[in-house]
RNA sequence: GGGUUGGUAGCUCAGCUGGUAGAGCAGCGCCCUUUUAAGGCGUUGGUCCUGGGUUCGAGUCCCAGCCAACCCA
């Protein structure tokens, strides 16, 4: 062991050097400062002096170890590499990658944003169940659990939307919940089992609301976070880089439009069958048992979705897709909706929300025909005591920062991303002796 | 659900047509002492993801499985 020690000190903020010498600490402190590991926290005392290399650094007079790492950090030049380990571990990636500290502030950021957005216009922000006795408001599988005291199966919900609607009916008449939702499907780079979901409803409002709000709110936080309403992506494939630009106004098509003008003229009129040909020969597989509605649902995803890469509000889509939304006066087979989709995401639905419960009840009828859902009987009977007409929307708040932040996969704008679990542990690490 | 790619030391990675498992970093020991990832010398460390199979011999070839990423549905 030599006289003198340089060391680096880190913190959250930045971090200092430090330097320790033989004959200032003694030989004791000094020998234990030369075991440190990478990685152990320990406080200093001493006085700040700038080395020749123009370096502030603090000269040890004293020093603590406040916590000891038994195991290392990641390797400090190539960082951790081992894509599944900075998910497992996501606090080795945070150590080892700034930039993936910097992109979780910024998701803090944005939701803080869109509730200051949300709250000055007088919003209520309100927290409704997460366990529901009936998982609705969506279609989608729910996850099951179970209360021992109440003696029956709860499902985790599947979204807000039909507690959010009975405030309406309380006569709360702008309220909003920012909370997790939860579906039993498949994981994907868009995909995790439980996401973030911000519902906002406003009474006297329609979808044409909601989209003026959406087009106000999503530029608006763009701006406060980012200083910039022009958002660099980098293209699927790596290379390419394209530019989303959020100023308003966004563009505003029907469903219909845009899949004629992608698929055929007069697409949406030609018979089922035609459909179901034009679908494979476009490469979808397994619509076999797809009514009109979903086969054309099908071939809007896959055709036209992908290249809707500026904001654009999609509206009135087909009836059956909706089953919680009004009619549309221009064409009763649609229903007043939009579909807010950027960088050919869908980022945000909205709605002119059902508020006939007549109506509703056979809309939702007609839906537990074929899903799994069952009827939410208390909904219809808030329903029937009158609902203002309202407009609501729902943003996916992980789509929105991944938009935001160039995100190209839902994990890296969730700390910690659903994984199946390990069986087997890290292996155990031998204590070293306290002498030292 | 299907396809592709990957899994080797704590970390980052080599390992060719099958022939005794390697490097750098970290760790440990010694030497040096004003360094900007990395001073020098030495050294410890392995369920090569798991289980079968082929073979005189498997990290390598074959089959099945596990985990992950990406693509497709």
């Amino acid at each position: 062991m030599g006289k003198s020690v340089f060391a680096d000190l880190r913190d959250e903020t930045d971090r200092i050097q430090v330097y320790a010498q033989k004959n200032v600490l003694g030989d004791e402190a000094f020998a234990r400062f030369a075991h440190l590991d990478l990685g152990d926290i320990l406080g200093v005392e001493g006085e700040l002096f700038t080395t020749r290399t123009g370096e502030l650094t603090v000269k040890i007079s004293s020093y603590t170890l406040v916590a000891k790492a038994l195991r290392p950090p990641p390797e400090k030049w190539h960082g951790l590499q081992d894509i599944e380990a900075r998910y497992r571990q996501r606090y080795l990636d945070l150590i080892s990658h700034p930039e993936a500290g910097a992109r979780f502030r910024q998701r803090s950021r944005i939701v803080r944003a869109l509730r200051r957005f949300l709250d000055d216009r007088g919003f209520l922000e309100v927290e409704t169940p997460m366990m529901q006795a009936i998982a609705g408001g969506a279609a989608a599988k729910p996850f099951v659990t179970h209360h021992d005291a109440l003696g029956c199966d709860l499902y985790l919900r599947i979204a807000p939307e039909l507690f959010l609607k009975r405030l309406l009916v309380g006569g709360f008449e702008r309220v909003y919940e920012i909370n997790r939702n939860f579906r039993n499907e498949g994981i994907s780079r868009r995909h995790n089992p439980e996401f973030t979901m911000l519902e906002v409803y406003q009474a006297w409002g329609d979808f044409q609301t909601m989209m003026t709000l959406a087009e106000a709110m999503i530029p608006a936080v763009a701006q406060e976070v980012f200083g910039t309403l022009d958002i660099v992506h980098r293209a699927a494939d790596g290379a390419s880089e394209k530019v989303i630009h959020l100023a308003p106004p966004w563009e505003r098509k029907t469903w219909r439009e845009l899949l004629d003008h992608a698929v055929a003229p007069g697409f949406m009129d030609w018979p089922v069958e035609k459909k179901r040909e034009k679908a494979q020969h476009l490469g979808l597989r397994d619509i076999k048992g797809f009514e009109d509605f979903e086969v054309a649902n099908q071939v809007f995803e896959k055709v036209v979705q992908p290249t809707l890469i500026q904001p654009i509000f999609v509206t009135h889509l087909p009836k059956e897709l909706v089953p919680l939304a009004k009619t549309s006066k221009e064409d009763p087979a649609t229903v007043d909706v939009f579909e807010l989709c950027i960088n050919g995401v869908e980022i945000a639905p909205g709605y002119s929300e059902q508020n006939d419960p007549v109506e509703q009840r056979e809309r939702l009828l007609a839906q537990v025909g074929h899903e799994t859902q069952k009827l939410d009987e208390d909904f219809l009977v808030a329903l029937e005591h009158g609902m203002p007409p309202a407009g609501g929307m729902g943003l996916g708040v992980d789509r929105l920062v991944m938009l935001l932040t160039g995100a190209e996969s839902i994990r890296d704008v969730i700390l910690f991303p659903q994984l199946k679990p390990l069986d087997d542990s890290l292996p155990p690490i031998r204590i070293p002796e306290p002498n030292l």
